[in-house]
DNA sequence: AAACTAAGTTTATTATATTAAACTAAATAA
DNA sequence: TTATTTAGTTTAATATAATAAACTTAGTTT
């Protein structure tokens, strides 16, 4: 990383946030330093400061683990970005007419971040909560959001990252990826045919600022049994919401 | 703060996202050194770390705001929570037989941290989303979470701390809280009658580990209007929750 | 019980982050 | 237009954080 205008304790923070945050409580003083290769002096320091800044907290047996000050500044994140609280009012009305469970995202990089989630009260709950991050080529939000990239930038973004594959379904290819692209540029919603999750299926739409461009992402999913008898509601549904948060 | 094994600018990179927290896109190198006391060459270098590892990131005419990897952290926080993942699950059927939104939040020093939400699908919503923080004596988790405590730490807690009273129904003295504090270790249930916001109630009740001291708390909130015809379903229902989750 | 090991803490030295001050560039006022 | 202010950037000195090594304590092995 840029080495002029530094500051390599905020560096190494990051990197114990990162350990701790991977596996809380499962690690110590000496299992981090390991894991980061930072000096355990300085560790010990690190450490000290972080836990009266309550970044993080120690349980039983001197394990550490990450402070509520990220609960409270992950949801100023979330609040800070003014779609979420209109999805959260729109999305109910999407959730009421289909019955199943509703979700907002952005793009960073290659990964999908989830930002909201209205859930169906169905007994299937999904994993992903507001926070999570999905390899973007993998869900239809991922690809309704990179549909809103010029093909150039999204060669670009991919130059040197091959596509990860956790289901047979998932598209392994650039150009398989930038075909289904175009496709969408043309529809305007994405689909995903368990490309991220086995037995699951996905409608997504982009949601555009004023200039027109894409600044995030609404989805509809559903078990793939449903998929038959909701795609054609589920569709124009979250197109609508697409439509009213585009605004 | 304790000055020895001391990491400054761990406790200066606090100080930025609390002001970029505090109000996003709002602020610009300048206002940060003004509102932090920061020098503006040490701002400079952390604002360039922070932004090279996407803890902040800047929006038009380099306004900071936070990054998207407090969603992340803030999802590792909740989900690192043993008891998130089974309130999401059960809490579903309060929900469902109440009507009303149930929370689950637990205590942090003089305040209560939300963790987790299940809505009623309401016009009506609640503006706590998971990470909001509130001062625990004007709520009824707050009280029901504070009940877990001895009088002495109760009282050693608030030493120096005045009741904030956001609502004339709130309790504001220290007296008083105590002795609510004790119905609610007889009872078992706490209430909030528009102590918090003015035209809502919550009752709550007490999540306990398998030694019995109390970690967490669960609640239902409605507005006062819904009060009479729903205080003894919503205590019933909340109180079972609580008893389920206390394993 | 003695020796050994492992985890965490302390210290003195050294390498470097922090700072004030100077500088640049852009925006605003005279 | 030129002066003035403001926001951000660079630099050189100096104050201090990071480190290795030593030390302490507790737990484990012989």
């Amino acid at each position: 990383m840029e080495r002029k205008y530094w500051v390599p304790a905020v560096e190494r923070a990051h990197l114990v946030l990162r350990a701790i945050a991977a596996s809380p409580s499962k690690k110590r003083l000496t299992d981090l330093t390991e894991e980061t290769g930072i000096n355990k002096s300085t560790m010990f320091s690190l450490l000290q400061t972080m836990e009266a800044l309550e970044w993080v907290s120690r349980s039983e047996g001197d394990y550490y683990e990450l402070g509520s000050i990220f609960a409270t500044l992950g949801q100023a994140y979330l609040s800070g970005h003014p779609l979420v609280d209109r999805f959260l009012t729109l999305a109910q009305t999407t959730v009421d007419t289909i019955g199943e469970t509703v979700q907002l995202s952005r793009l960073e990089h290659r990964e999908i971040v989830y930002l909201a989630k209205k859930e169906a009260s169905h007994p299937v709950r999904l994993l992903s909560e507001p926070g999570t991050r999905l390899p973007a080529h993998t869900t239809a939000m991922g690809k309704a959001l990179l549909a809103g990239l010029p093909d150039a930038d999204v060669r670009r973004l991919y130059e040197g990252y091959p596509l990860e594959k956790p289901t047979p379904h998932t598209i392994d290819s650039l150009d398989r990826l930038l075909s289904e692209l175009a496709a969408i540029r043309r529809n305007g919603c994405a689909f995903d045919a368990e490309e991220a999750v086995l037995g699951f299926r996905c409608v997504a739409a982009p949601v555009r600022d004023l200039r027109g461009s894409v600044q995030a992402a609404v989805s509809v999913s559903m078990l793939s049994q449903q998929w038959t008898s909701k795609r054609d509601a589920a569709t124009a549904a979250i197109r609508k919401l697409a439509d009213e948060l585009s605004r």
